[in-house]
DNA sequence: AGGGCTTCCCGA
DNA sequence: CGGGAAGCCCTC
């Protein structure tokens, strides 16, 4: 038998295969299993795809090994990858590479992850009078007590080598899961009125392909129904998938729903090992599980009979992966759905303005949860000039925060600071020539993290230590502007010496389980004040804390991107919600140079419904989604000149074989033209429609494909311009 | 990734 | 016209 091999390598096609001969007594259910291949002058690593017919015009070579007993892919996997590389223009490979945990990758090194315990048990057939030992004679009354037994539980470790030895003790492994230690809570769900009539809506289209918007302001229960239609799928005998943003992928919410499910569940999340992350995939493979919760890639879990996909907090940008396969949940989740016959729900207290149109418009059939389920009234939001703030000397805090925070602090209530920038300070510049730090491979500032006392690159993680003198002209007032969570966590200790300060952003979360350490010490009140980076916007619940504080609530503002004011009011109305969950009352005040701003105005009036109208007046405008489709053309080279000439080229080729209708911008410098020494520019399409789209672009693949001096990317629906 | 083959450039 | 370096192409 022959068959398809899919290896990664530079191709000339994406999806270009090798055929390679199996042999009669491996070719038994081969599809979708990995294989050692020879390939050139090297063995390589590679997925068998299909089976072929006999190639006539060259030889093909044996298969050298078959690494697995059990396929990593099968056939649902195996189509959803080619319908990727369709859909994205990308390489077969990473479809798969995407799909799998690090262990059960074609990564060209073969290691075996299954973890097991040693046990040892008596040999039968043996006699065992002879053995006169005291120790040895210990061991064997204990294996006759005791049939199996762990041989790290035998204390004489001599004298069981020795029965080993003898074949009178035998040794076997016994294959184990890794335990992941996640918590339970057990919490009585009882639905409220509205709740229960969502459920019911969706539990009655439970069988059919359909997507629903269930639009659910902050607090209004939206994790209740998922629980309950999860229990009805259950019920029908099938399986479940939850997505939500790995940010919000807290001990707090899985325990809610291992609570629930017990060893039902599987959970995949980023901060498992490697192992664990085996091991948990491994059990849904198995069939071992029947409700599966992650993040982004969970949505290519291998389980069978899918019932439902439920996405939660749908607009995170998290759902889309930004490198290649630069996949759009959403797509694999309608594939799927559309393979299983299931609903798929989007649920957001701030869709993304695509999703409200959609439903809107009858594509999506539309849910809405609009009572909190604590009845409280949402936070009281104030909003505060800074420039007049900036007028009275109060250059970071306003005094009305200032007031609020002490306010919270005497009544032993917690506050949540959210300051959309990690390290110290913005930037680092000389007052005498205006010279400014930036990273030697990137066109970025770099960025003051004072904790380890070193200037950073946040794009390609160059370090060097803070320089105290000016290189140019030898100044050593060296100025630090704009701040970050750093510099607030200190200015307020300073303020309040009494407070108990906690930080969380991506510097004081890369360990494993710093992330969890910190939400269940502030949650526990080992802390008066939590000071983060978007991170603590998402997701969170602590009863406690009755104050939030946005410091700059601009930030996410004044990147040029379309989508920036719906980033902006996503952000604003989800921190603001994080204030008051419990019985207390809520407040949050938003400090912004921008007070009349309408998606500040709007998030601080908790009014998604009217800053969808007015953004989507903008939209129209400006023709951007979702009147119109976005493709990004990303065109990068080491070499400045080289890289604009070919931009340029490339646009007019597109010009020249597109419909006319698609509008095409650019070239033009992507919004940081030089990261790691290489040079970006860009080209964008907007189009409502164009049956010329894919050919053309496939053809402008060929063109470069072997040129190694500039480097093509697409980004369908990007997030970034 | 890496070996083999082609091409291109320079000195005579 | 030869030698060596550089670039490109192919790998079942």
């Amino acid at each position: 038998m022959y068959v398809n091999v899919l290896i990664e390598t530079k191709v000339k096609s994406n999806n270009m295969m090798f055929t390679y001969h199996a042999s009669k007594d491996v070719c038994d259910n081969i599809i979708g299993k990995r294989v050692l291949v020879p390939f050139s002058s090297r063995i390589v690593e590679g997925f068998v795809i299909e089976f072929t017919s006999l190639p006539t015009n060259y030889e093909a070579k044996d298969i050298l090994k078959v690494i697995d007993d059990e396929p990593v892919l099968n056939e649902e996997l195996i189509n959803i990858g080619k319908y990727m590389s369709d859909k994205y223009l990308c390489p077969l490979i990473y479809t798969y590479q995407a799909m799998l945990p690090k262990a059960l990758k074609a990564n060209h090194k073969v290691n075996d992850k299954v973890k097991t315990l040693t046990y040892v048990k008596l040999n039968p057939f043996l006699d065992v009078s002879n053995v006169k030992i005291k120790s040895q004679i210990e061991i064997i009354s204990l294996l006759k007590k005791n049939k199996n037994l762990l041989k790290s539980d035998i204390k004489s470790k001599s004298s069981l080598k020795k029965l080993i030895e003898k074949g009178i003790v035998t040794e076997y492994k016994k294959e184990i899961y890794r335990d992941i230690n996640a918590t339970e809570t057990k919490k009585e769900v009882i639905l409220t009125k509205e709740q229960n009539e969502i459920s019911s809506r969706i539990k009655q289209s439970l069988g059919i392909s359909k997507v629903y918007l269930l639009y659910g302001v902050t607090g209004s229960g939206k994790t209740e129904v998922y629980i309950d239609v999860v229990k009805k799928v259950i019920e029908q005998g099938k399986t479940s998938i939850i997505l939500v943003p790995e940010i919000s992928l807290t001990p707090q919410i899985t325990a809610r729903f291992k609570g629930v499910f017990k060893d039902k569940i599987a959970i995949l999340h980023s901060s498992l090992s490697d192992g664990e992350r085996y091991d948990e995939f491994r059990k849904i493979k198995r069939g071992e599980v029947k409700v599966v919760i992650g993040a982004r890639s969970a949505i290519f879990a291998p389980l069978k009979n899918i019932g439902i996909i439920i996405i939660d907090e749908e607009h995170s940008e998290s759902y889309k992966q930004e490198n290649n396969p630069r996949y759009n949940t959403l797509d694999i989740a309608l594939k799927r759905s559309k393979t299983h016959n299931c609903p798929v729900i989007l649920g957001s207290a701030t869709p993304t303005i695509e999703s409200f149109a959609r439903a809107k418009k009858g594509y999506y059939n539309y849910l809405e949860l609009c009572q909190r389920v604590n009845k409280k009234p949402l936070p009281k939001v104030e909003i505060v000039d800074m420039k007049n703030e900036i007028r009275k000397g109060n250059k970071i805090f306003s005094s009305l925060l200032i007031n609020k925070i002490e306010d919270r602090l005497n009544k032993k209530e917690q506050i949540m600071l959210l300051i959309n920038r990690r390290g110290y300070s913005n930037y680092l510049t000389c007052p005498n020539c205006g010279y400014v730090f930036k990273c030697p491979n990137c066109d970025i500032t770099l960025t003051y993290h004072k904790t380890s006392g070193m200037m950073r690159c946040h794009y390609c993680g160059y370090a060097e230590y803070k320089k105290s003198v000016c290189p140019n002209c030898k100044e050593t007032d060296i100025r630090q502007i704009g701040s970050g969570t750093e510099k607030i966590q200190e200015e307020i200790k300073e303020i309040f010496t009494d407070a108990k300060v906690v930080r969380m952003d991506a510097d004081t979360t890369s360990k494993k389980g710093s992330h969890n350490k910190i939400i269940n010490d502030f949650n526990e009140g080992k802390y008066d004040i939590l000071v983060g980076t978007q991170m603590i916007a998402k997701g969170l619940n602590f009863p406690n804390v009755t104050l939030v504080g946005v410091i700059n609530g601009d930030s996410s503002l004044n990147i040029p991107n379309f989508r920036s004011s719906e980033r902006t009011f996503s952000l604003l109305d989800q921190v603001i919600g994080r204030s008051g969950r419990a019985l207390k009352a809520g407040e949050a005040i938003i400090q912004t140079y921008n007070p009349d701003h309408y998606s500040i105005v709007f998030a601080s009036k908790h009014d998604y419904k009217n800053f969808f109208v007015r953004e989507m007046l903008v939209r129209k405008k400006l023709n951007y989604p979702p009147y119109c489709f976005i493709t990004l053309i990303k065109i990068s080279s080491k070499d400045f000149n080289y890289g604009i000439n070919e931009a340029k080229k490339i646009s007019m080729f597109l010009k020249n074989n597109l419909s006319s209708k698609t509008s095409i911008l650019g070239p033009s410098i992507a919004s940081v033209l030089k990261i790691n020494n290489n040079y970006n520019f860009q080209v964008i399409l907007k189009y409502k429609k164009d049956d010329k789209l894919y050919d053309t672009l496939n053809e402008l693949i060929k063109i470069y494909e072997g040129n190694y001096k500039v480097k093509i990317e697409l980004d369908f629906d990007p997030i970034n311009l």
